[in-house]
DNA sequence: TCCACCCTGGAC
DNA sequence: GTCCAGGGTGGA
């Protein structure tokens, strides 16, 4: 379940990994990975150079100059680099080898399990025509994302666990890091988000900032199927006080940790420090 | 504002 | 064999 911290630390890798290297094939398993399709895929990245990666929300962008791959893992994908070229299939949905430096050989990424996701390609100037992209709001870690706007965007009586995952409000949390956010943040997921006095919103401002950033510190959350691209796993997965922590006793208080649905969400939630 | 749906593996 | 999780979309 890669969100921010984890898309992050996969981008790191995949700079350090094959920046500055050009495309020497590229393949995609079935027509539905991209927007590209299975033939288009490779023919408009073989060749082309990986000038720089970039993050937008969870959506990983890969510049290739003229082209912009645009990646979305959604749940379960991840990114591996491979001993040796193979060919996509179910499983390592999309390909690519970079061409040999001089004293490594070839870097294969595969982008394994796209199976909800995507690796579309766009060309630069119409990135924004991508539906999710133009819809993305701030970043946590950007200037625009402050107590005030979350203010704003807390005007309305929708629960807050729904909002924060709304990516047109924050560009970034998932499920997993909203619950731990609200937790730090003593708030309830299911209270109206207009109800949050000016307390509780900063609370909520600073525990994003704070969580993601140790999240990202720790090279991200792993449980079943995230791991970097180094095949390593990160560490949050310890820190983590409420999330996957129903039945057990919270480590402030030690009430039991109590899981409910909320937005659709399996969301788990101490009664106690997290009064509704 | 809510919810079924998309895809797949894993838990029962 | 059935059911569910998960992020995002599109229709009710």
């Amino acid at each position: 379940m890669p969100e921010l911290p984890e898309v992050t630390v996969i981008l790191d890798d995949i700079r350090s990994l094959a920046a500055g290297k050009e495309v020497f094939r590229a393949e995609v398993f079935r027509e539905d990975v991209s927007n590209a399709g299975v033939k288009e895929f490779p023919r408009r990245l073989v060749g082309r150079t990986l000038q720089g990666v970039e993050r937008r929300g969870k959506i990983l962008m890969l510049d290739f100059g003229d082209v912009v791959g645009v990646v979305h893992l959604v749940i379960s994908g991840r990114v591996e680099r491979l001993s040796e070229w193979r060919e996509p299939d179910k499983e390592h949905t999309a390909v690519i080898e970079f061409e040999s430096g001089p004293e490594s050989g070839p870097v294969v990424l595969a982008f394994k399990k796209l199976w909800l996701g995507y690796f579309d390609l766009y060309e630069p100037g119409h990135i924004e025509e991508h539906p999710l992209i133009s819809r993305l709001g701030p970043d946590p870690f950007s200037r625009e994302f402050s107590p005030e706007y979350l203010r704003s965007v807390f005007e309305r009586k929708a629960a807050i666990k729904g909002l924060l995952l709304d990516q047109s409000v924050v560009a970034g949390l998932g499920n997993i890091y909203v619950d731990e956010v609200l937790f730090a943040a003593k708030v309830h997921p299911t209270r109206k988000a207009n109800t949050l006095d000016s307390e509780e919103i900063k609370a909520v401002y600073s525990a994003s900032r704070d969580i993601l950033g140790r999240a990202i510190e720790m090279r991200g959350t792993t449980f079943d199927s995230y791991h970097d691209a180094f095949g390593e796993s990160g560490k949050f997965q310890y820190q983590l006080k409420v999330f996957a922590r129903d039945g057990e006793s919270c480590y402030v208080c030690g009430t039991e940790i109590q899981k409910l649905r909320v937005a659709g969400r399996g969301t788990h939630v101490c009664p106690t420090c997290q009064p509704s």
